[in-house]
DNA sequence: TAGACGTAGA
DNA sequence: TCTACGTCTA
């Protein structure tokens, strides 16, 4: 069996609802949400030039804010808080470049978050929420806690969609 | 669902026999056959020491020999070859010390052979084969080739097995 | 070949 | 907190 089937869709995945859970990145990646394991943004080709199509927000990056409504989601690269590298400047390219491509074109884009909760033996787990779809409205890049370039998102969730109840509970 | 049963198994797994395939490390934990996603050596308590319980051999270090029955076998730490982290001295702990603890008590053993392959995409992709149980005879020290210790094992296979036919195509 | 909002266990 | 014979895309 492969994980991927190859095909990427840009807006809904049918048979998939707002506020379905899964457990694990790969869960996403076969089900076709979002391909990518590890990376928070995904895209592809649209009338020939790239676009989002999803993202999944673990809250990760310092910038992030998660409301009702809005998603203001940092840009791709070297600037997660607490991992062990070397801070960089982050570029406009593969996706933050999709991203941005994003608001000219007024495609949709899935959004997943990943709520971190304990599990009943006391393990912090993360468990990803599917969100529904939202457009890209905006861009501007700032200087993060570590003197580096990046990049900020502002996401408007599409309005009809239904409410997601579930938050993080840390 | 939990992937690991947090049952850990010395010797034969029900159900699973010599030259059954997986495709990732994942399964190998949900099945019970080696826990670890990353790590090589995988260990528990057995009357009170730590023993090796499985082993993945994926050729990663460069010592790595695997015949038909001898298994020599690369200790755990600092030296993988291609890897782009600072070479260190492997210390006698964990998995190292488990597999260590294996001479004495005899105890087996499962491997599991990572063989990599070309899928019919082009892909390069790794086969994780189960080759049965091993005992480990002794082990010694080396100079690896960037002049970190580095603990090698030497294990053969426990006669009376069905044999393995598949091998490495690449 | 490197980089990525991964995972689990010690 | 960190390490670990991961696994994918570009």
């Amino acid at each position: 069996m492969e994980v991927n089937t190859g095909k990427q869709i840009l807006g809904e995945v049918p048979g998939i609802e707002v506020g379905d859970e899964f457990q694990y990145r790969v869960e996403l990646a076969i089900i076709g949400i979002h391909r990518l394991y590890q990376t928070g943004i995904d895209s592809m080709k649209h009338n020939g030039i790239s676009v989002a199509n999803s993202i999944v927000d673990a809250g990760v990056y310092a910038g992030d804010k998660h409301n009702a409504d809005t998603l203001l989601y940092s840009g791709n690269g070297g600037n997660i808080v607490g991992k062990n590298k070397q801070p960089k400047d982050q570029k406009l390219e593969k996706g933050n470049l999709a991203l941005k491509n994003s608001i000219s074109t007024k495609t949709p884009v899935r959004v997943v978050r990943g709520l971190k909760e304990k599990n009943p033996s006391g393990k912090l787990v993360t468990t990803y929420v599917y969100d529904g779809l939202y457009t890209v409205d905006r861009y501007w890049q700032e200087t993060g806690p570590h003197g580096k370039l990046v990049f900020m998102f502002e996401l408007s969730r599409i309005p009809g969609q239904p409410k997601l109840r579930k938050k993080s509970k840390i």
